[in-house]
DNA sequence: CTGAAAGCGCTTACAG
DNA sequence: CTGAAAGCGCTTACAG
C-alpha cells in the first residue's frame, strides 16, 4: 500500500490489461523508487506459476576419492544448453548430480514438495524412479532414453528426445566401408542403454547392405568409459584384425587409441578410429578424432522447449524427438588402397 | 489434520524435540502412507529457513551461434563439485550461466525475491553488480576475485575463495629453470583478472630468484583462450627465441602449441611448454601437458561449505580463502641439455 | 477500473 | 506434551 491501493499492485506487478497507463506507471514508480520485489515463494503459494525446471544429471560413476566427476565431459554441454534456454522462457533450473540412491530420494522430493514444475533427466537412470514420478502426473522429459523396457503408460505420459544413433552409426560404418574398409570392428556400449542398441544396429545394417558378413569376433563389449574402450581394445587386437574400429562413442575411441598404439599400431596408417558423440576432447586429441556428432545444445533445446510447454497445458503432453547427427571427418580414418590391403 | 492433530505434525515434520516417541511413529506412518510432502513455497513464506544456494557462471563470451559454450570446460567441475557438496548439506542449487547484462537482472532478481539464500559466483563478472549485491547483505562467494578494484566495505562483507596462483606460477617457473631453461617466456591471462596479475608476479618472482633477467620480450598478451594462445604465441616468435614457455591458463597452451608446430617447432624437442589449471584436456593432449593443477573440487567445497555456515549464522561472515595448488608433471618439457643449449 | 476479503499451506509463539 | 490462533506476502475471484 505504498502510495495507492495494494492488489492493483499486483495486478501491475503480473500485467494484467486491465490497468490504466497512469496507474499502472505510477505504481511502477514507487516500485522502482522503495525496490520491492516480490517475495517468490509468497506468490508461489497464492498460486502462481512456478518457473523452475529440474535438471538432473544421472550417473553412478565416481572417481577414486568418491567425487562425481565423470560427468564433466559428456554432459557439459547439455547443461549450459538447458540452462540457457529456460532463462530465454524466464524459468530457472535448479541443478542435481545423482550419484547414489539417496540422491534419487532428493530429486523426488523436489517434484513433490513443488520446487519445480518439471523435470529433465539425462544418463542412465533407473527405470522405476522416473516411472514413479510419471505416473503421478509430474513432467518429466528423459534423454536418450529407450521405450522396450518402459512401461507403455509411461511412454504416454512423459517427453523424450534421442539423438538418431541408428542412423548415426549406419553413417559412421558407412563412410568406413566406402573408404575401403572391410574388417570394421565394433566396440559396444552398455548393452542395457538404448543407444547402444541403436548404434550396434546401424553398424549392422551399414554392413549387411555393403554384403559384408558379420563377424562376431569383431564385436566387443565396451561401457562408455575410456578404461572400457581401452580393455575392449587390448582384447579385440587378440581375437581379429580389423583395419577400422567404430566405437559407440568418443571417450572409449580415446581409450582405444592408447590401445592400439601400445600394441604397436598406428592410427590412421595401420588402424582407422571413429568414434560417437563428439565430445570437445575429440578436436584436440592426436590424431584429431572422426566422428559422429551427438547435437547436445539441439537436444537441450527441444527438451526445454517441450518441458514448457507440457507445463503450461497440463493434458496430454507426451512427445518423442530424433534428432539428426552428423559425421565430423577429422583425421583418424584413411582410405585403405590396394596396395595396403 | 489427518488422524491426530495439526501443528503436532508440524513439529514432527520439522523433528522438534518435545514430541514423544510414540506419536511421533504415529504421525509418520500416516504421512507415509499418504504419501504427504510438505508444500516447499508455503514452508518458506511461514519461516523455515530457505535451503537453496545460486551458482553463477559468468562468461561473457559465446561462440559463432550466439551459445554460451565457452563455459564448458573450466567451470566443469566446479559446478558438480558446488552440487555435490551443497546437496550433501541439504542444500539445493539454482544455477544460472550468465553472458549478457540481461542475465545479471534475473540473478539480481532471484537474490531479492528470496528464491536463494545466498550465492556462487565464478568467472570474470562485473564489480558494480556483485557490490550491491554485497552492500544489500546477501551472501556471496566470489571465486578468483581480486581484491584491489574491490570496495573495503564489500571485501569485508563476502567470501572469497582462491587459488594459490603466485605460487604456482611460481612453481611452474621454477620447475622450466630446474630443467635448465633460462630464455622463459609467458602469456599472460586478461590482464584486469587476479590470477593473470599474480601468476605474472609468480613468474617474474621465481626468474629473479634465479638472477635471470626479465626480458620484455618474452611477456605477450593473452586473453585466456585457445585462439588467444595462438595468436600470442605465433607473436612470440617472431620477437624471440624462447626455449620454454608458461602460459597463464591451459587453454592457451593448447592453443599455442598449434602455433609452434605451424612453425616447425617441436614439443617438447625444441620448446618446452607449461599451462595452468589442468583442464580435462591436458592429460589427453599430445603431448600430455604439464601444469599446474588448480584444486576447482576443493574449491568448490570450501565455497560451500563457508557460504551455508554463513547463511545460518548471520553476522560477520567474511572470509578469504587461498588453497595450494600442485605441479602435474606430464611430457610437454624437456630437460636442457649443455649440448642442445 | 479498483478495493475488501478470503485463502494458498505451512510455522511459530501462546496458552493450556 | 499439544491444540487454537495468527500470520508469512502474495493472488484471485468478488463486489462495487
Amino acid at each position: 500500500l505504498a502510495g495507492v491501493s495494494r492488489s492493483t499492485v499486483s495486478r501491475v506487478v503480473n500485467d494484467y490489461p486491465n490497468v490504466p497507463d497512469s496507474t499502472k506507471k505510477h505504481v511502477l514508480e514507487v516500485i522502482e523508487k522503495h525496490g520491492y520485489v516480490p517475495h517468490a515463494s509468497a506468490r508461489l503459494l497464492a498460486g502462481a506459476e512456478n518457473k523452475i525446471i529440474g535438471l538432473f544429471m544421472v550417473d553412478k560413476k565416481r572417481d577414486a576419492e568418491g567425487r562425481k566427476v565423470s560427468t564433466s565431459s559428456y554432459f557439459s554441454p547439455f547443461i549450459t544448453g538447458v540452462i540457457d534456454s529456460a532463462n530465454e522462457y524466464g524459468f530457472r533450473v535448479l541443478a542435481y548430480a545423482v550419484c547414489k540412491q539417496d540422491d534419487i530420494e532428493n530429486v523426488k522430493r523436489v517434484f513433490y514438495d513443488k520446487t519445480i514444475s518439471g523435470g529433465i533427466f539425462i544418463g542412465q537412470q533407473n527405470d522405476k524412479d522416473t516411472s514413479e514420478l510419471i505416473a503421478r502426473g509430474y513432467k518429466v522429459v528423459l534423454i536418450d532414453k529407450g521405450f522396450e523396457n518402459m512401461d507403455k503408460k509411461d511412454i504416454k505420459n512423459c517427453i523424450i528426445v534421442n539423438a538418431d544413433n541408428y542412423n548415426g552409426a549406419y553413417k559412421a560404418t558407412k563412410y568406413l566401408i566406402d573408404l575401403g574398409h572391410r574388417k570394421i570392428a565394433h566396440v559396444t556400449g552398455h548393452l542395457n542403454q538404448l543407444s547402444t542398441i541403436e548404434r550396434l544396429e546401424g553398424y549392422k545394417k551399414a554392413l549387411s547392405d555393403a554384403n559384408i558378413e558379420l563377424d562376431a569376433a569383431q564385436i566387443v563389449r565396451g561401457n562408455f568409459m575410456r578404461e572400457g574402450g581401452y580393455e575392449a581394445t587390448k582384447k579385440l587386437l587378440l581375437q581379429s584384425s580389423p583395419t577400422a574400429i567404430f566405437y559407440c562413442n568418443d571417450s572409449m575411441a580415446i581409450g582405444g587409441a592408447q590401445a592400439i598404439e601400445e600394441e604397436g599400431y598406428t592410427i590412421p596408417e595401420d588402424i582407422s578410429i571413429i568414434g560417437f558423440d563428439d565430445i570437445e576432447l575429440s578436436r584436440y586429441f592426436r590424431p584429431p578424432l572422426t566422428t559422429i556428432r551427438l547435437p547436445l545444445w539441439d537436444m537441450s533445446a527441444i527438451a526445454v522447449r517441450t518441458l514448457i510447454a507440457a507445463i503450461k497445458s497440463e493434458p496430454d503432453f507426451s512427445a518423442h524427438y530424433m534428432v539428426p547427427v552428423e559425421l565430423i571427418e577429422r583425421k583418424s580414418c584413411r582410405r585403405l588402397t590396394n596396395i595396403g590391403e
